[in-house]
Formats: C-alpha cells, sequence, structure tokens
DNA sequence: CGACACCTTGAAGAGGTTCAAGAAATGTGG
DNA sequence: CCACATTTCTTGAACCTCTTCAAGGTGTCG
C-alpha cells in the first residue's frame, strides 16, 4: 500500500465537472480541496481496499479502471461493477465500518482518498456537498437495480448488448470515442458481471461480428452498429399484440 | 393517494431500535418527531410511488409488506427488493428528483413519510442521523450486491434457499418465528426477484418438500431443516481438490 | 356457486454450460 | 531480442438446467 501525500487540488482537477466538486462554487471547492488530500496509486492487478478491511475512506478515481467483486462463502464471486475516472468507490463499507467487496486496479490507477469522517464534517457543512454525496450513493443504487434487471431477465446477446452500450456510454462522457473502446477487463470478468461463462461471452462476440455489429481485435473493440445494439436490448423479448 | 395527519412519534414507536431512531438520544429523538409528521396509507396492490413520480420523500414502513420493481422499455419488470416494517424505501429517487422504480403495497400498509429536504436539514445538525442516513444506503447498496452474486452465479435451488433464510432471518428480527412464515407474494413475484420462472421456483418448491427440508401449503412455509438450507447455499458449487 | 387468480406438474425444447483442444497474445528471463 | 511459459481467447460437441407450453388442481372472493 503506497499512500502518497502530493500536492492535490479538487480545483483545478480536469475532472471537476464529474467527480465530487460538482455543483460547488469556487468557496466550496476550496474547503473540498482540504479533504482531498492524498492520493494513493495502485498498480495494475493490486487492491484498493478488500473484503473484511477496515473502512475509513471514499475514493474518487483519478485515473485508472477498477472492478468490485464480492465473494460468496464457498469461494466463487461476482463482479459487481467497473468503475473509472470521476466515479467514486468504497460506499459498500459504510454500514458495517468494513469492507464487504474487493477493489482491484485493471490498469495502473490513481485515486483521490476522502477520509469518511471528515467528509461528512464537510457536507454538513456544505448543503452541495451533502446532497451531492447522498446523490451518489443514489446512483450506485439505481445502477445495481438495472443490472438487477440485466442479470434477472435478460438474455446472453441482451447483457452483452447492454454491457458494451453501457461502457461507451460512460466513455464517451470522459471525452472517448462514441464508437471504439479497449476493454481493460478479460472475456472471465464480463462474464462474472453479466452472469455468464467465458465462452458465452466470447461465442457472443463472435456472433456480433458475424452479424457486423461490431469489430473484435481481442480487448479493442469497434463499435460498427450502436442502433443494433440498442435493438438486441430493448426489442428481444417483446410480446407481439 | 390517502395522506393522514395522525399524531405521529418516532419516540414510542415500537420499531425505534429497527428504524430510523436506532442510536438517536431522546433529545435527538424528539426532534426526528417533527420530522416525521405524516403517516400514509397503502392498501394492497396500490403503489406508494411509482417509476417517473416526483421524489420528495423517503417512506418507514411502519405496517404492511412492499415489493419494489423496476421495468424495462419493453416491458418485462424485475423485482429488485421486498420490504417490510423497519425498512425505508425510496432511496431510488434521490439521485434524479424522480423515482426509477415502483412500490406496490403487497398488504395493506403504513409508511411515516419523511420530506427529503428535511432530512436533509436535520441530518446535518444530528450527525447521528447523518449517519445514520448514510448507512440505510450503503446497506442497500451492499444488500444489492449480494442479489447480484445471487443472480449471477447461483442455481435455482441456491436462489431459494438462499431467499428463505434471508426472509425468515429479517421476520425473527421482527419478533416472528425463525422456522414458520406466511409469504406475502406470488410464485411470479419470487421468480422474478430470484430471475427464474414461476414454474420453477414452484417444482423447487416442491423438491424441498420431497427432501423433508420445508412444509408449504400455499403461502405458508415452515422451515423443517435451516441447516439443509444454509448447506445449500454455500456449498453446492464447492469444487473439491 | 361460479369466475378468477394462483399454484402444481408433465413433456418437449432452447439457451447456456462444461469439457476439451488449439490458437493468439502477453510476459519473463536469459 | 528471442525463446519459452503463461495467460487469454476462440471454437466445437455433448450435456444439463431452466424455460416454454399445456393441462389440471386449488383456493378465494364477489
Amino acid at each position: 500500500m503506497i499512500t502518497q501525500s502530493i500536492k492535490v487540488a479538487c480545483s483545478n482537477c480536469n475532472l471537476r465537472e464529474l467527480c465530487m466538486p460538482l455543483g460547488l462554487n469556487e468557496d466550496e471547492l476550496n474547503r473540498l480541496d482540504d479533504l482531498v488530500t492524498t492520493r494513493r496509486k495502485v498498480v495494475r492487478g493490486d487492491s484498493l481496499y478488500r473484503n473484511g478491511e477496515k473502512f475509513s475512506a471514499l475514493y474518487a478515481i483519478r485515473t485508472g479502471f477498477f472492478k468490485t467483486s464480492v465473494a460468496a462463502e464457498d469461494g466463487r464471486d461476482q463482479v459487481t461493477g467497473f468503475q473509472m475516472a470521476g466515479e467514486v468507490i468504497g460506499l459498500d463499507g459504510i454500514v458495517s465500518d468494513h469492507h464487504t467487496c474487493d477493489a482491484v486496479a485493471l490498469e495502473d490507477a490513481e485515486v483521490c482518498v476522502m477520509n469518511f469522517d471528515r467528509l461528512e464534517d464537510l457536507s454538513r457543512e456544505i448543503n452541495a456537498l451533502q446532497r451531492h454525496v447522498h446523490k451518489i450513493m443514489s446512483r450506485e443504487i439505481v445502477r445495481e437495480n438495472g443490472v438487477m434487471l440485466l442479470l434477472g431477465s435478460m438474455r446472453a446477446d441482451e447483457r452483452l448488448a447492454a454491457f458494451l452500450l453501457n461502457l461507451v456510454q460512460r466513455l464517451h462522457t470522459r471525452g472517448f470515442s462514441q464508437s471504439e473502446l479497449v476493454l481493460r477487463m478479460t472475456r472471465e470478468e464480463i462474464g462474472s458481471y453479466l452472469g455468464l461463462k467465458l465462452e458465452t461471452v466470447s461465442r457472443t462476440f463472435s456472433k456480433f461480428v458475424e452479424e457486423g455489429i461490431v469489430e473484435v481485435k481481442q480487448r479493442h473493440v469497434r463499435i460498427l452498429n450502436p442502433d443494433a445494439l440498442k435493438l438486441i436490448v430493448n426489442t428481444q423479448n417483446c410480446q407481439p399484440i
């Protein structure tokens, strides 16, 4: 665990439109800078926190890409999300004061450490920050509702289509291409997230390629026909009447 | 929508060990009473809120039983949870100021309405309340992580076993039996929650009955062998080495 | 008592998994 | 920088779990 004390400032971070500073005025932003004083680097493959570890902070991702996963007692585990720059992780730890999932960097990453006690102090003083913290948590709840819908009622091709559209949309928000993306995770990790085996993920990719919907070269994916993907997500199970 | 202004008080509610008052001292409790001024009755089959409705309040369940569900654009929907007395619902509405799921009463119910703006005001003044609100949201995130694990990696019998154990445990916390329960939802609703068809739920119940693990008479379930259920949840996929 | 919603059970079928083998990419050490 | 080990990905074939379709049974409520 490498914790560095670099000079950090939300106020001139290029993620401020996406991350914690959202909706704060200049004065409030400066006070946020006092909270976010340390950054932490996490090299690819290492964990930011692990199931069972004491909870003390939330983490805003500055660079890099994470997966979070929960483990059952018998060993199997489930990827619960993939997180990228500007997103906040660690919320699972609040309720029991201990983390209940693992957060692993899928590429070298850097996060801003936000001590949670101090975040609570500050959000009692800054209404906009309080509201923002609530929204971040609510957003995560709504996201998970969507994943439950996906896992509970969609077929393999619908799941993968929804996954690709979601990823590329979030990347686009961050200034990347609308049609091209590099997957940071393996087929197995995608499968775990989508409730499928890695072979099924691979086969479904191949099917999309055959149909001319995407181009796939290993982890490089180009979306040729986004509308086809949207159609797969929305109309697969539409019963006619 | 029936909104009543009955004299309400958290301070002498018999759910105070489970619900919002948890961890507040007497003085703080009295201030909470000022927030929770209205109750609302919801008859069986009616909704407390619906997808798309403006968000204004969280609801603490006093009596009754709810299901929440999200809908896909093509009409199918997914039950995302079953909620009972002492639990708080409505968190999904915070992020976008509008609800993104439906909350429907599965039996006649009564909820305490907590205006969210006022809850935010109050939780800026009462540290313990702020912390409690954060824990409620975090608990919901952790719960959904567990459901993702269930939906993503468990087989039908594991899902139903986990579901029964979870339900009976929560009921037991509320003073009900550890071994007997009355299901408030249909097989179809259970199936939707567990990502299964109603026939599969029915068959799995029958299988448990054959194995002597439970007794089932319609919606009345008696758990004869809870350890067998726990074993089903935990060891099904244990690969021997 | 009849209509309706809900539940159970059977048989056939589909979608996804498992097992297996080989190919492609990536990383490591000499 | 190349050879080799390792990880990752793809594809095929057999299998299995759950779904679908169908019919009949049970319970409930006006």
